[in-house]
DNA sequence: GCCAACGTTGGC
DNA sequence: GCCAACGTTGGC
């Protein structure tokens, strides 16, 4: 299936490294094709322009920031370790990596639309403590993923060719840890009171697209998010 | 390990 | 294009 998660390493950055290897969940679908035609898609697309959360009544508001899930523990996907934690960032060349093996439509669309410069909260999922544990950048704006082209790799994609990749990835790079861990469990308290109080975090997708492994947050989610941090739990 | 949510596949 | 079956994500 699709689905995505992590990321892993190899980042291209500015050096222009190949990418190496990583990978996430995989699946595969068919192009273009699909692109338009599949509801994630969409959705997808449209999700970002457009809702918004605040503000931005029909108009088209695009997100700026993201919220990107990875595995922090080990787990094995066709016999490869999908665990990449924040730590496994920071440990790679400019704490540098590509977010390869994405292999669902909505979330490579949200990648597509990411910018250089924006930032993403590093999320650790399916994990015993799940939550938001530091920030990251976009460093470089999506390229195709070469994962899906490597037959060895977990999230080879028989369908896709260089001539037209399916599938593409960003690089992100390590920006700082939050001031503190921000659990799951504390945004969606917040969430749940927002929706009553009309507050920041009321449409969070973190909570109504529970498989969406990337994530576009608006700059209000993203600023409630990190007074958060300074605020003991 | 269980299970709810939800995306994908594939028959028709 | 609909929809049931199936598979995956990911919290608990």
């Amino acid at each position: 299936m699709p689905w995505p998660s992590r990321k892993r390493s190899q980042a291209a950055t500015e050096d222009k490294k190949k990418p190496e290897t990583k990978q996430a969940k995989h699946e595969s679908h068919e192009e273009s094709a699909m692109e338009s035609s599949k509801p994630a898609e969409k959705s997808s697309g449209k999700v970002v322009k457009k809702e918004a959360s605040s503000g931005g009544q029909g108009s088209k508001q695009t997100y700026s920031h993201w919220l990107l899930k990875s595995e922090p523990e080990s787990r094995f996907e066709k016999g490869a370790d999908v665990k990449f934690s924040i730590e496994d960032l920071k440990a790679e060349p400019n704490q540098t990596a590509c977010w390869d093996g994405i292999r669902n439509y909505q979330a490579r669309n949200f990648m597509r639309d990411m910018k250089l410069g924006q930032e993403a909260f590093f999320y650790h999922s399916n994990c015993k403590d799940p939550g938001i544990v530091g920030i990251t950048k976009i460093v470089k704006e999506f390229y195709p993923d070469h994962t899906q082209f490597d037959e060895k790799d977990p999230h080879y994609d028989s369908s896709s060719s260089k001539e037209k990749p399916k599938w593409s990835m960003v690089d992100v790079q390590f920006v700082r840890m939050t001031k503190r861990f921000i659990a799951l469990s504390e945004l969606k308290a917040h969430h749940q009171e927002h929706k009553e109080s009309g507050g920041p975090l009321k449409n969070m997708l973190l909570f109504s697209r529970h498989r969406l492994s990337i994530q576009p947050l608006t700059k209000e989610e993203f600023e409630f998010i990190l007074t958060l941090e300074e605020k003991p739990r």
